[in-house]
DNA sequence: CCGCTCATTTGAGTTTTTCTCAATGATCGG
DNA sequence: CCGATCATTGAGAAAAACTCAAATGAGCGG
């Protein structure tokens, strides 16, 4: 079964190159599941001249068969997948959760879904014209359903090399003798990590603002002081060593949400989309 | 695509049970796949009920033309496939043999290929009105493909308690002060394995000739005396300590060949059936 | 009304399949 | 004759599917 629409292609193409292109998958993967179908029906599909192949008469004659049936179930499955909606889906996400979370994965929905048009679009607080939003916090609304989507747990990183050259990090009010890295979209996560220590801390650190999101944490990357992250977009670096996570017992465990309107649920098209982003975004 | 034909089956029978046992899979396999297609599409197929399912409207519509599809995918393949011949194919083989290595194979054969029809023949030396044989050693022949199947090593094995009650076997020439089991069928296999030594040991040891082949092993588990044996068709009890092999240094290396006259490799149905023996029997 | 049973689902872990990567063989154009 | 291209193969990695066991949730007989 799995190997029919390979077959299909590579018939199509007349060519295994081709066909692998055309089914993101490598040369030797399609020259396999060929000789899976032609194994299971006890046949040759093709001749395998040198550099090329060509039909055998019963190959010809099955694909012929195979492309048409092929194209009707594809026909069937669109039918009752697309029903109505092409214009693309407008989705709202924090931007580094966008960058880091959903960018790299992008490749395995439209390959999934090659019909599937989505846009993204970062630092729009209203719904009005989204079709979904992802964002920290907030409660649900009326008509709306909220989701969680992924953990955002909030806490300083810094690099080990400030770490080892700056005044001593024993709690957290050690941090006012510091540099803080923030970035002007979220100015107030240093707040909520801080808690009530806020306002002294606040007094005496130095701050360094940065206009974009992103910044700071190269900042903090490149030493210049502690800035303040959702640790899991930040995996890579701490895995690497480039950057520490500091008073790992007092992270603020937050999470992103997803919210959009119940009616989309009634969109095939979105339900996909939903479906993809959860399993996308989790780990 | 894996998944259509167990939704196929699902919305056929409305029962993931049901459905389940005729794909001779259990009902978690089934239900999961279901899923799958379901979130694949974006949209549920079926109503969860109590302990039932019913089609959604979605559901039901899809399931029809799938349905057609299918089964007329299946028409193609059976008509590429089936090509003439329902005789069932007639196939010759060692009794041991196919009782250890081929039945316990023979559910995936009619897994892959439900309409294969096959018929094992033991003792048949001719081949005549066969569609194969298998066999060990003898050449080929003018018209006939000879292909290696399986190790078909010549070993004596007992039982580990005979061997802790028995005379020495420090060497091939103690054997002849100990009890060697023969079936009729086989008697040349001792032959074999002593080479120039047989005179000898034959000359002086106890046998003990059983009518059939199968009962020598059961005799040796028994630790009534030495067996001579294809090791691999004893792998088993080896593994589990029921007998051992004698002079591991020793083995005489035959295998199984499978015989087949070269005409016969235009039948699909013969190509199935040869391909699913050499993967079922590769160890 | 309660415990039983049946059908489906779910969680965890294993097995099987499929895929990628790298290497090979073999032609074709230059 | 050489480099480039295309198909195939082997080995190991990744992903998908499957099994087993257990949970859920209802109907049903006692």
């Amino acid at each position: 079964m799995t190997s029919l629409p390979v077959f299909e292609a590579v018939g199509r193409h007349l060519s295994v190159a081709r066909a692998a292109e055309e089914l993101h998958l490598t040369a030797g993967a399609v020259s396999r599941q060929v000789q899976n179908l032609e194994a299971f029906l006890g046949l040759s599909l093709f001749e395998r001249g040198h550099r090329r192949i060509v039909f055998t008469p019963a190959g010809e004659a099955y694909w012929a068969k195979i492309h048409t049936l092929l194209s009707e179930l594809r026909d069937v499955t669109r039918a009752l997948s697309a029903d109505a909606d092409d214009r693309p889906l407008v989705i709202s996400a924090p931007r580094m959760f966008l960058q880091i979370r959903v960018m790299p994965a992008l490749g395995s929905l439209y390959r999934r879904h090659p019909g599937m048009v989505v846009r993204f679009v970062t630092g729009q607080p209203e719904l009005e014209g989204l079709d979904g939003a992802i964002f920290v916090g907030a409660g649900p609304r009326r008509g709306f359903v909220t989701e969680p989507l992924a953990p955002a747990n909030l806490s300083p990183v810094c690099s080990p090399s400030y770490l080892a050259v700056a005044p001593p990090l024993a709690n957290r009010h050690d941090l006012a003798r510091h540099t803080l890295l923030r970035s002007a979209e979220y100015t107030r996560n240093w707040e909520r990590w801080l808690g009530p220590d806020a306002a002294e801390v606040f007094a005496r650190a130095r701050f360094i603002d940065f206009e974009s999101s992103g910044l700071e944490l190269t900042a903090a990357e490149e030493g210049l002081g502690v800035a303040i992250v959702r640790l899991r977009l930040v995996k890579d670096q701490i895995d690497a060593g480039r950057l520490v996570a500091l008073f790992p017992e007092h992270v603020v465990h937050e999470h992103y949400s997803f919210t959009f309107a119940e009616s989309k649920l009634r969109s095939p098209r979105f339900r996909q989309f939903r479906n993809w982003l959860r399993e996308a975004v989790a780990s």
